[in-house]
DNA sequence: TTAAAAACCGACCGATCATTCGGTTGGGGA
DNA sequence: TCCCCAACCGAATGATCGGTCGGTTTTTAA
């Protein structure tokens, strides 16, 4: 691995778990084993290395859901919603420095300052949400989902799935046996009908 | 004001829109108009200080729900837990800067090495639980809601409200929009029956 | 073979950090 | 009246921060 991939990927690991501003340099450069100029030599500034950070993980969770997709074949829209909300739970397992990354504050703080820090992450959540929506438009069409909103269901599905990810990383709870329950929550969110006439 | 309510004041909008690490003592002298020697004079480090704002963080939500359960009537489990999610986006909307200092990352890290900090976190999210659970309980036993683990199913309703209202705090979506179908999905999530018989 | 370019190094810099400390102030009991 | 103690002040401190720079090694290409 080239020094540069293993400042990003050491890079990642202790943004994930200690925080942007809670990680120096030094420690970086003891970690990888660079010099502190070499970091240096290879991205501009700390905001610029977490930029390119950022876009790793884009790039990679866009893609991993792209591929899931592709190879995947659904019954119907239904089952292709279980199957994201699935998909989704194992990844933030797989991937979990990169998801992590998105749950804490300082991206979304840097976004207000940084155009192309928040670009990345309206990518990558709008990639998701559409992950989802997609397959509620389709699961509309054949008659599996009953949804007013696909836009605002889809939001609210991963909301609760982000919600249960979150939930093992407090390191609160252990949010593994809530599985089956959330699958049949999601499940009623998207059959129930008649949503309608009991409001208001 | 005493100085001393001035400085917890000020740092707890400081910490939870900047973060802890982000704030320095310097910026909280200048913001209160006390001298760094003072800030010390009241709390023996920036972590103890920390530690007495999420007390009173502790202390300000679980008596918000204390009152709200004590003041309200309800016609039923159902109407109690709908209440109790409609007051719960109330009040991160009302205690905006408490609430984002749950939603951040530093009180975490910092329960793994302070058990104080712990307790705290751990009494406020039990407490909530606990107001989602309660309202589910008493909707099993009057037949309003159907639910196999009161527990579980208070977890997911949480993890969905919270998600919400987190929608807000990031400023990537507008939230606001999503009241109506938030309702009414959870609404699904506690009326829908016969989920054993479609899982698996 | 060689020369230019890219990667790499670690000492060094000024700024800022949390915290300390010796001294001042002001109000309440003796 | 005096005294004491908590509240308060702000300059000073050593550590650490992100970032720079001049020089060395390695890689590349001609």
């Amino acid at each position: 691995m080239s020094k540069r991939n293993a400042i990003l990927a050491a890079a990642t690991r202790l943004f994930s778990r200690n925080g942007f501003k809670e990680t120096s340099m030094s420690e970086l450069s003891k970690t990888t084993g660079a010099a502190g100029g070499t970091i240096f030599h290879h991205f501009k500034n700390k905001e610029d290395l977490f930029i390119n950070i950022l876009e790793n993980v884009k790039l990679n969770i866009l893609s991993e859901f792209e591929n899931h997709i592709k190879k995947s074949k659904f019954n119907n829209g239904m089952d292709r919603v279980e199957s994201t909300i699935t998909f989704y739970l194992n990844l933030t397992g797989e991937l979990e420095d990169q998801f992590l990354l998105l749950h804490r504050h300082y991206p979304y703080q840097m976004a207000e300052t940084n155009s192309t820090c928040r670009s990345y992450l309206e990518s990558v959540y709008n990639g998701l949400l559409d992950m989802f929506e997609e397959g509620i438009i389709e699961g509309v069409k054949d008659g599996t989902v009953q949804s007013s909103s696909a836009r605002n269901t889809a939001m609210l599905l991963f909301a609760m799935v982000d919600g249960v990810a979150r939930l093992n990383t407090y390191n609160l709870y252990h949010a593994g046996s809530l599985y089956q329950d959330l699958m049949s929550s999601c499940r009623n969110i998207l059959t129930c009908g008649s949503q309608k006439e009991v409001i208001q």
